[in-house]
DNA sequence: GGTTATATTGAATCTCTAC
DNA sequence: AGTAGAGATTCAATATAAC
């Protein structure tokens, strides 16, 4: 068992598999050390008897018997128990995500809610080749729900926007995702060559994921461990995971499982990043280098005004003085204005963004 | 005031909206009387500040007094207290549609079910060209969430399978629905010009639930009346609605709205086909599904450029990052590149293009 | 009249740092 | 803790204007 230490002192079992109960495990960890769980909690399916397809081969269903609870009350009693002890892991800016159907979710998500998480998204994962609905009495089941949620209101929950824009190739990440379900290779078999686990995630779900609110070296956490799932994609992808399992059969599986899968390359694990995290540059120091004189016209984008570079790195401009930021916002008569975007040079007969001058100093201080 | 009797003897006045409280109201309606409830509450959305768009725009946020409650335990009640009511008028075989977002659909779910109402689906409605998150903070929330319930375990509910299954062209009914919001001639207006109703629903959405959930003839409830889609469409395929609405600004647009409306409207049936365009398949799924790895290696078609495959579903390579469309242009100089057609990954000898990758996800997407 | 830019808008819990 | 200022941020569908 690998242990390490982290600031704020204790240890944690890092890249492995807990054996137990969840909530008892939780419960003797160390407070406000995880930044990420991932939790895909019992469903609570009251299935009736058994379900057979039209040619009378019987559905394999949901039936374990950790799955069956007498009751709403008690389901609920269990969730909560599950939640304040996932809640009491997570540091103050970190995250959860607990993926349910409809047996389940709503009261996942009411608890939730209760106990102070703040939700971010509830996120669909629509499964491009589910199972039918054979008797024709309803919708095909064609989805999952997970709910992400920050430990509370106005925590500053990872989230890479720009990572998850290049992965949709340019276009903002919406809240319904289109991935296929566990199938082929990729779902792990027993010795008898049956199905593991009944409801084996996708490794493609967790990519997304753990791409998204997860940042290499965090510590991602997963209470309903089963065949490993987010450990495997937490090993490929550098970060650092705990398992919780009860079951010793799901534990086996997901062990032999962690054991062969090798995490990505440095270089493949950079990803796009957003301009927030890049170093500030103020206005001024573009006139301190001389890349804008003193007296210089800046113009904005549109054409429509135009503005005069002061010493000290202000503008002055229709009678207003101020930032690049005040001035453009006030020619605009607009609330207000991203000066590095609005305002341009001349050179010769080009007009040049003054964003391309403050790039040229961000180029300089990377090296 | 059309007054009927039907089974049970009661009068209902049908075709017509009830000015006043829903909870009220639907109290003083005969028990067991109603077929179908459609029922789009208040979402409680908790709206802070302003927002703008990236362009200083505002954005026109539901910010009315009907959506404001001053803790979730107050929402809790308000929902408790409508649904026994509505459970209270619904006929033993009947059943109900709730939809809402992540704010309140959590509550809504786990007290329809703490009632003894039976939920049969949770329903997605993906919308096709939502609102998107401007501050690049969250996802898109491009859904709501329906859910479909009937009285109690057991009940025989309708659900016309074969008329949703033509509705989708051969295809079993799933339980995610992709619909654009209403918007264009079907936004109804005030007399200013201005939207009607801040959160109008699509008779598209309203079309499908009742054809697959009503037979000609039903009697069609909807508490949270607004302009009246419900009783809208209901018109148009011969069931009968009653509709209640608080205030009389909502109540005096949907009654025009209601005069206009001609049952069984051809171009209404139209609306709801919804067409099918192909996918697009961003890059990045290739690499979260598993059939790219990160820091694998692509080779230019002309076998000059390579590059490396990264997490988020980007390319570098000779110090240049993005997509394939754009490392692809970069290599060669070009002003642009079809990066599907341009990269190839290597399979044992043989260079194979990575739109076969994309290919093969289109195929099962038919399925 | 037809085609091409430009403007508007939609159920949204939508920033971060320094003072 | 609250405030002020820097500065980052959008997709699809209509409607209207311009050419």
């Amino acid at each position: 068992m690998t242990m390490t230490n982290r600031k704020g002192a204790s240890a944690l079992p890092l890249n492995t598999i807990l054996a137990g109960d969840c909530i008892e495990i939780m419960n003797s960890l160390p407070e406000n050390s995880i930044d990420l769980i991932f939790a895909d909690p019992p469903y609570n399916l009251q299935l009736k008897g058994e379900l057979h397809r039209p040619d009378n081969s019987r559905v394999d269903a949901v039936d374990d018997h950790w799955d069956q609870f007498s009751s709403f009350a008690a389901y609920d009693r269990f969730t909560q128990d599950w939640l304040a002890a996932a809640r009491r892991l997570l540091k103050p800016n970190g995250a959860i995500w607990v993926i349910g159907s409809y047996h389940n979710i709503f009261r996942v998500g009411a608890s939730l809610q209760n106990q102070g998480f703040w939700i971010l998204n509830d996120v669909i994962w629509r499964k491009s080749n589910p199972m039918p609905n054979f008797r024709g009495k309803r919708f095909t089941n064609a989805h999952e729900t997970m709910i992400w949620a920050s430990k509370s209101e106005g925590a500053k929950y990872t989230f890479n926007y720009e990572a998850l824009k290049a992965l949709n190739e340019g276009i903002q990440m919406r809240s319904d995702w289109v991935l296929p379900i566990c199938n082929g290779g990729e779902r792990l078999k027993d010795d008898n060559g049956d199905k593991a686990h009944p409801t084996q995630k996708p490794e493609s779900l967790l990519h997304r994921v753990l791409v998204g609110s997860t940042n290499p070296g965090d510590v991602v956490l997963d209470p309903f461990f089963g065949t490993g799932t987010t450990g495997a994609v937490a090993k490929m992808l550098g970060r650092d995971f705990i398992g919780i399992e009860r079951e010793a059969a799901y534990r086996k599986v997901a062990q032999k499982r962690l054991d062969g899968v090798r995490k990505f390359d440095r270089e493949a694990l950079q990803v796009s990043a957003s301009k927030r995290a890049e170093p500030r540059i103020p206005f001024g120091q573009l006139v301190e280098r001389g890349m804008l004189r003193p007296g210089e016209e800046l113009y904005s984008m549109n054409g429509r005004f135009k503005a005069k570079v002061r010493a000290d790195g202000t503008l002055v401009g229709n009678d207003v003085k101020g930032s690049i930021h005040q001035v453009g916002a006030a020619m605009e008569g607009a609330p207000s204005c991203n000066g590095w975007t609005y305002w341009a040079y001349k050179q010769g007969d080009q007009m040049v963004p003054i964003d391309l001058l403050r790039q040229k100093i961000r180029a300089e201080l990377a090296n």
